[in-house]
DNA sequence: AAGTGGTCTAGACCACGTT
DNA sequence: ACGTGGTCTAGACCACTTA
């Protein structure tokens, strides 16, 4: 609503109008220019002083905020070229990964086993368990835009909400080393996410393997 | 101000009340009660669905979302022991830096090398770069607390807002397997990351190097 | 139809910085 | 003293879900 204020023309370095101008300006209340304004402070385009004033902000980020995105979403935001290479689909059990779960052994699990490439060099391969339950028949669904998250959503109407990410550095081992087309122990990226759904839910878990000559981890934080 | 409900006993797994209904229980108008609540839901506690209801979502997280720590603070949240040796304190120039900062080559940087102890191990070492108006004499300042951060903020009155970090995994050079005992070649992280105050000036560049085998990053994202 | 969250209004008082 | 952002009130109407 009140977005374009800033996004556009307004770009200087310094003061924003009172939240009293804009009340008048825009015919609405203070509540709703308060909202408005918060949102723009939250993405970074403003930022406030009691008792002196809203300032526009340096701009700023090639990145969100800690916002989830899958691999291909990512790419996409590069402008790279992404493919994938499906080498498995299968339901199966895994104790490990339901452990980190928090769920049954019982549970059953849709894994997906791909190799990510930019332009037509391997990135990364993947190994992705999505609890059986929650979608079904994912083994032979076809994936929504190549990505797995839009599937998830758009065909199971699952709502993802957050996911806890760890990344650590590990020497690559032979079939890594053989997927990613480096010599053995060079560096690679091991990378453990668990997603959730907004209610808290867990539904997936992935294990990537990433080249580290071909990718690093860009990401926002705020103190 | 509300916290404490959901804090607190309410641990179920299902519906929270109504706002309606909490808008009577407190005594205070509805839009305070909301603002209570999605304060609530940004902290991941509950979530709400219009039409159904609000629900206490399951717990979650051992790390906050998309926070911005120091490196002394990160191990304090996780209870290790930490320590780190200066090396160096110096007023410099340096080009890359400046440029990763988008400001003048003339512009001078504090620099301090650090190495990080966890327990009495080397885990990583650092380069970091503050620029030198920000914090004119802090070559010769006591840090708070072991942490720049702190420093930073109550010697220099100076506000972080937040930071573009970046992680890649990389064989370890001459000096770094020096510095942190690990052989030649062996996978480390090296991150990157460029910090900004509230208004967007950037403030601080720091370069590190991880041991891979010591030191995992871990972080919480949303969709 | 009834109950839920989502959005908005038109005021009020407070805390803080600047003058 | 004045202008700024920070918080709150007591209502209103809308969109959506469930029965």
């Amino acid at each position: 609503m009140l977005s374009w204020i800033s996004s556009g023309a307004f770009s200087t370095q310094q003061q924003f109008p009172s939240e009293r101008d804009l009340e008048n300006a825009f015919k609405v209340s203070r509540m709703t220019i308060r909202r408005a304004l918060s949102e723009l402070v939250e993405e970074g385009y403003l930022y406030r002083e009691q008792g002196r004033g809203s300032f526009v902000a340096r701009p700023r980020l090639e990145h969100q905020l800690g916002r989830l995105t899958s691999f291909t979403e990512d790419m996409k935001l590069r402008n790279l070229a992404t493919d994938s290479i499906i080498l498995n689909r299968t339901v199966v059990n895994d104790r490990d990964v339901a452990k980190r779960m928090g769920i049954s052994d019982e549970d059953k699990f849709v894994r997906l086993d791909r190799i990510r490439l930019i332009g037509d060099q391997p990135a990364a391969i993947q190994a992705t368990f999505v609890r059986h339950v929650l979608a079904p028949d994912l083994v032979d669904q076809e994936l929504v835009e190549g990505s797995l998250y839009r599937t998830l959503e758009v065909i199971y109407g699952l709502e993802i909400g957050h996911a806890e990410q760890a990344i650590e550095a590990k020497p690559a081992d032979e079939y890594e080393a053989e997927m990613l087309k480096v010599s053995r122990y060079s560096p690679v990226l091991a990378l453990e996410r668990l997603t959730f759904l907004r209610n808290g839910e867990p539904v997936e878990f992935v294990r990537s393997t990433f080249r580290g000559d071909r990718y690093r981890f860009v990401v926002a934080l705020k103190r």
